[in-house]
DNA sequence: TGTACATCAGTGAACGCGCGTTCACTGATGTAC
DNA sequence: TGTACATCAGTGAACGCGCGTTCACTGATGTAC
């Protein structure tokens, strides 16, 4: 009765991580669009055709990097303004937060950061669609707070956004970061920056 | 005496713009690391061996290209904000800057905002020492002005870089419109957005 | 002004190479009875 | 449990193609005298 689970599937599935894997591995040095289909299949050790089997092309194994790389934070963001604390102080969390997520995933970011404006349509369009949702999701979480009283969807999209763009722009900053000092002094800055943000927004409904 | 001026040179400057131009035609559906010799030559109608007569290879290109979209926007920036007016309408004026030279340069904005993460090291550095100097200059017109009394240079330039992030930000939002009404919609939230940070600089010395 | 020589932007043939994609295949896994 | 057949993930040879780079060259432009 059972649809088979199955050792063979087992294996296809783990033959396919091993693609997505290489692949990000070989996209730390390099763009999508000049990524080979058979460098991959190579780093991995396995003939150029088995790649077929998993993926129609190098823009769909992309579009399935973009789902591994951002699916999983749906809901951070959500998770940390539901916190509890003063402002300052959620503040630097969720910088501090973004840090480390950078630090344990860097791959991951540096193919975000690298194809969000790349040269492949359909991983533009599927980053995009997730920046997008984030941006909802943000909002909804403001929206929430006493603080955002008084404000229409359209400015709390705006304040949704700019968070977003925030967070893709301190990650981004992370990565080039030439050492440990530097980070720091990034981090330094994602903190003024966001202070002011938060300073903007405690006076908007007075302008 | 005179060394040259001659036809010589100036046709050489014709070839090596027109490598530039067909370049930066073909930039516009695919990334840098993508882009072939070969490929710029045909556009051109010149062999393929003459691209080596102008530069050393396409990375090379890139970094002129980065000089040809970013150089003449040096000062640009300082000279808005000397502008007279208000807060408000210096504000409104600096979208509606932005928003022009998008439109009359799309190739050179979209070729900026691929690359600034994109695949090729010397182009990507090229780009960030150009925004390093964009940042200090508008640090530089910010620290005169009332309002930026008692800040020290760490805030002065935190302020700078966001304005200029921001400025690639909404150049980027703009390729990215689907069409007229799209566009009135980013300029009306970078206009928000704007708005909020001037907010936040306000009230910067009070927390 | 005229002549003899130097420079050098652009040519065109040739090279070896890695690419994406096709195809018929193999053999382990899965299914029906 | 055993057997006969179906599925399908991965194989390996083959293809035509465009790539970057080399090299010796040509002929218009530039220079010296």
């Amino acid at each position: 009765m059972s649809h088979t689970p199955g050792i063979r599937q087992a294996q296809k599935l783990k033959t396919r991580q091993a693609l997505l894997d290489a692949a990000l591995t070989l996209l730390e040095e390099k763009s999508l669009s000049s990524l080979g289909l058979r460098e991959v299949t190579r780093a991995v050790g396995v003939a150029p055709t088995a790649f077929y089997r998993h993926f129609d092309g190098v823009a769909a194994l992309g579009v399935a990097l973009v789902e591994e790389a951002l699916g999983s934070l749906h809901g951070m963001i959500g998770a940390i303004l539901a916190d509890t604390g003063d402002s300052e102080e959620r503040l630097d969390r969720s910088v501090v937060l973004i840090a480390r997520h950078v630090a344990e995933q860097p791959a991951h970011f540096r193919f975000i950061a690298r194809e969000q404006h790349g040269g492949v349509g359909p991983v533009r369009e599927a980053i995009a669609a997730q920046l997008r949702a984030f941006t909802e999701e943000v909002a909804l979480a403001i929206a929430t707070e006493p603080q955002s009283a008084g404000w229409d969807r359209q400015d709390l999209l705006m304040l949704g956004g700019l968070y977003v763009d925030h967070m893709v722009l301190t990650a981004s900053a992370l990565l080039d970061a030439a050492g440990p000092e530097d980070e720091r002094e990034v981090v330094r800055t994602a903190r003024r920056r966001l202070r002011l943000v938060t300073l903007g927004r405690a006076h908007w409904l007075d302008s």
